[in-house]
DNA sequence: ATACCAAATGACCAAGTTGGTCAAGATTAT
DNA sequence: ATAATCTTGACCAACTTGGTCATTTGGTAT
């Protein structure tokens, strides 16, 4: 990828990432065939014939987003711990590690939540190879080694794991907004995390957990 | 509001919410400035100079509908009984009164959600009236009259009410899908919510509970 | 200083879409 | 048959689209 795409990667950082957020957002919000470039190379602060200097095309743009995000989030999943049996435990390294793609492309899950219903014909195929599987490998991404038998046994597993998926989403959520409000947060966010895996671990597991 | 629509509103109740749901589903999808007239009428089935004979205007239109979606909601809701005590009683009644706007008007609370998220210039002013507490009284709305000595002492009750809010948000979202797949779907589909309901009030709630 | 070159620019293009109009045709009521 | 009301879609000027390319820029080597 680096090699086809070399003008593009010989760019300081900086303005690369510029042009990749500006580009993630434009997708993200607009789908496809919507998504403007007039409006990426204004948020990105570089005229239009670099863009197109860097890509030929609107859709060589869109299919390398779509290759760049999904290598980039493999690889800093692949420093989460999955040995770890504690499903709380298990899901704060997850929290971690989407907090710092983040904070690096605030869209790109975004981005991917937008390829998964995208359906404009130029790029549908294309897209297909990528699979549903890898898109939603958000939190659904394995609970391997995961020690169920710290839950009560009066209530079922896997609608529980559903609340804890569903309330850790919605905490996400709403954390959003705050985060996006301060130019430079740090881990202090997670502070609250803890409040709601206390509860949760106090209410699904078995008394006197681990 | 009948009076000054007078026109739109002596059309058959069949074309009238044909072209209700045609626009709130493009507006919600777009905004208001990217929401397309051309794609309202084709969706709706009706010509360009009916829609502009029965609104003046793009901008009456969407602000016809904001009034009447929030009108049509409070409506609905005035139906709930705000005397039981029950969270998850009185829940489930509110899940049922979403469930029959949403029959009505599947786009109804995607487009207050894109309201509230508006930003064009031409309407933001008009919007801002409304105020954001209606738009956001999906659930939010009152937990008047509800019983939290029920709940363990244990636990922190906001938090503990967020996460019931998120399972019931994520859950209702996911079911969605399904319920879009068949024509004529009944009340059947609040059977798992009950599974729901019974796993977080076994672990919410003081053992032994009513 | 000069010559050179890669990188960046933005005016420009044809093609398409926009919100909105209105004369003409279709329906209904009298 | 006449009048009154609805509905239609071709049409409009204004604007946006993805993409091009002659020109300018800024840096480097001489």
């Amino acid at each position: 990828m680096i090699i086809i795409y070399s003008k593009f990667f010989s760019l300081e950082p900086e303005k690369r990432e510029r042009i990749i957020n500006a580009a993630l957002k434009e997708f993200a919000r607009n789908g496809y065939e919507k998504a403007s470039t007039n409006e990426i190379v204004k948020e990105a602060e570089i005229s239009k014939g670099s863009l197109f200097n860097y890509f030929n095309n609107k859709k060589e743009l869109y299919l390398f987003l779509l290759d760049y995000v999904v290598e980039v989030i493999d690889q800093i999943y692949a420093e989460v711990d999955w040995n770890e049996t504690d499903i709380f435990k298990r899901m704060k390294a997850i929290g971690l590690v989407k907090f710092k793609i983040y904070k690096k492309f605030p869209e790109a899950f975004n981005f991917l939540k937008a390829v998964a219903h995208e359906d404009a014909t130029e790029v549908k195929s294309e897209i297909k190879e990528i699979g549903e599987q890898i898109i939603a490998s958000g939190f659904e991404r394995g609970y391997q080694n995961i020690d169920f038998t710290k839950f009560r046994d009066d209530i079922d597993i896997q609608k529980t794991i559903n609340i804890i998926n569903w309330t850790i989403l919605g905490f996400a959520e709403q954390q959003r907004d705050e985060v996006d409000s301060f130019e430079d947060v740090g881990l202090e966010v997670f502070d609250e995390w803890d409040d709601y895996f206390d509860i949760m671990k106090r209410c699904f597991y078995k008394e006197e957990g681990e």
